[in-house]
DNA sequence: GATGAATGAGTCTTCATTCAT
DNA sequence: CATGAATGAAGACTCATTCAT
């Protein structure tokens, strides 16, 4: 068992968890409001006053509730990126793959499903982080930390695990991460940004990547 | 042959061509700093002022080559843009397929080859143009309309070529095409944003991407 | 009697009611130091960063009250542009002439006395409305409004009433009415602008005025 | 005879008489398009590089033939208003008194006539000394001599001459001087600046002019 | 003589942040 | 706890003026 206070993330994770509650309608609205502005015109491009227009409050409002208009930003994309790692925390890849009969492609039917509606549910908030991630130290550090003490390490496993069994090629497990990740990324980018409008059959797409991984990554 | 000054991309084209000639000094040192600075800060978050002071010149002294900073921007990103597509308009592909025993690794090897170079020659301009396609709806046109014309209806050429010589699966050309891409660009940004001080074995990596593309494209 | 709400004039002089009330010490500042910069320099020669300084407030406080430099202009010249014909609505024409033993001597001398302690009391902002009137279409139009709405037709009236007793030439009426603003206007013009140190005799003028006007215009 | 030379005009007439001649093609495109443009937006809202574009020359050359913007509007000015006193001097009064059978209305009728003519000719030079006055002391100065030395000196003769002749009130002269100018201007200001699409019958309104002072100014 | 690139002070305006109410 | 007036630093941009060519 992870022990979840022995980082930085557990503040990250208490934050995360106090988000649900613990916070008033004006609260709310401010960060709904924030997420819609900062995911429209970026960060430096959004303004506070707008975001308190648009949350219905006054300027001074935001301020009583979050430090800095960066605070701001944190206190939105910081459960996002805990969120990122989240599921793989939650159930665990060792005991997945102690279940009999699960092969790579249960695997990754698994993963892309799980992580496509994450993004799917996400996706504002994802686009700021994409946008800022550039620009803000912390948040390189921040997502650098989940992705590789939460995902990274679980990955390593289930693809080890695979080459252990033959059924994938026996390339450094980064490369087979980047290949499968690059792929599901490439997917999101052209469904919810570049062609959001276009009719999409998610459910086959999904199984054409599964495919297309399986096949391309097979030994 | 195509008539490279038969729609709106002429004029890009133009600018593209101007560039490297009829720039003073000072307009080089302007660029060079706008660049930098936009890379490093993003459009919204970079000040003139900060641009004026790289490149040694005063603040008006930008005004006077670029009416706005809007439109020093696209000055810088216009002929990347426009590059995005080019090398494929220059080496036609039809040619290249009428080669004799071309197979679909050899393809995959010159594109990405290709690619990779200008994306390697270009980092800071392609991460401006990234970080900025959501906030600008010209830039996203201009990016579109290259896309669409310049290089989609080339690679869809190619893809149904491989297709009808039995190589690659039959999914719809958008598809094969997102898969590619997402794979390079997959590459594109661990090697050159997230890792960018590792070693890397440029080399090595491209032979296993194609390896990786060519199985998973496989019939 | 004629309705105060029947036409767009309303706005102004809702403002102009609100103008004595309703204002901070500071927006009272703000306003005395911009008619004073404004009629000292004009509204272009003027700078907010100089009205802001003489009215002891940060610059951005002006534009906290006033969206824009010209908004802060009109904020000023609209309630005078009001006035300018407010107090001929207000003591109705109609009533005065309706009074016995009312000669063409009397009804100068009561809209000469009335306007002349008008334009005394409003020097400063009538010096910005002349100045400026050439170069802004609103203001144009909102003092033809007035003008015409407001004056003319009151005017008018009083006009063809003394030309029906006979007193007066048969000169349209509007000829009449502009020999008779251009003799106050020359006189608010010597007496405030071109000698405002020399001693006057207001009283003593206004009867020079009167038996010109009357021996000029009689039949 | 007046001595041209015994005070400062002496050097705005030299620049009167330099006007016609010794000016380049370039220069007069200057002058045409600064007037344009001053009179258009004012002084203060002009700016150089408008002008020199109107004027089809570079920005530098403006500066070239005057040392600043400020003595271009002189350079602009000062002949029109050596022109306002000009023909006041040549047609020299005293000898327009000496014939005979000279009465005020062919006095009144002779200045109206001059000024109406000169007012037409130089409208948009009188509209930007009428704007400019109140901000540029020198103006003030200027216009103050000529007035007073060109105008009023003369003036005052002929008035004195009628009021001896018993033709008109034994008011002071400036007084008198006063109600002609307004009646004169407030004609010129309607006719081109309010009005001056409006279908003027100019004769004629000169002779009610004509008609209003004489029976205005009757003993 | 004419040009136009370069300047840097100055323009209006916006913005994140503070604080008295 | 929320407000919104006030701030002043900083923003993009303009302008009159200079000077090397």
């Amino acid at each position: 068992m992870q022990n979840l206070s022995d980082n930085a993330l557990s503040i990250l994770l208490q934050q995360y968890l106090e988000t649900e509650k613990n916070l008033t309608e004006k609260q709310k609205n401010i960060l709904k409001a924030a997420v819609a502005v900062f995911s429209e015109k970026g960060f430096a491009g959004a303004s506070t006053s707008e975001i308190a227009q648009k949350a219905g409050v006054a300027e001074g409002t935001i301020f009583r509730h979050y430090k800095t208009k960066k605070a701001l930003l944190f206190s939105i994309v910081s459960p996002t990126i805990v969120g990122l790692g989240a599921p793989i925390v939650l159930k665990d890849f060792e005991s997945i793959l102690e279940k009999q009969y699960v092969d790579f492609a249960d695997f990754l039917r698994t993963i892309i499903k799980d992580r496509f509606e994450f993004i799917k549910n996400n996706q504002a908030i994802l686009k700021i982080i994409a946008n800022e991630i550039s620009f803000h130290l912390e948040l390189q550090q921040m997502v650098k930390e989940i992705l590789t003490t939460r995902i990274m390490t679980k990955i390593q496993l289930a693809i080890e695990y695979f080459q252990e069994q033959g059924e994938i090629v026996l390339l450094p497990y980064e490369t087979i991460a980047r290949l499968i990740f690059s792929t599901i990324a490439g997917y999101a980018v052209t469904r919810f940004l570049i062609s959001p409008n276009q009719d999409w059959n998610d459910e086959q797409e999904i199984e054409t990547m599964i495919e297309f991984l399986v096949k391309g990554l097979k030994t």
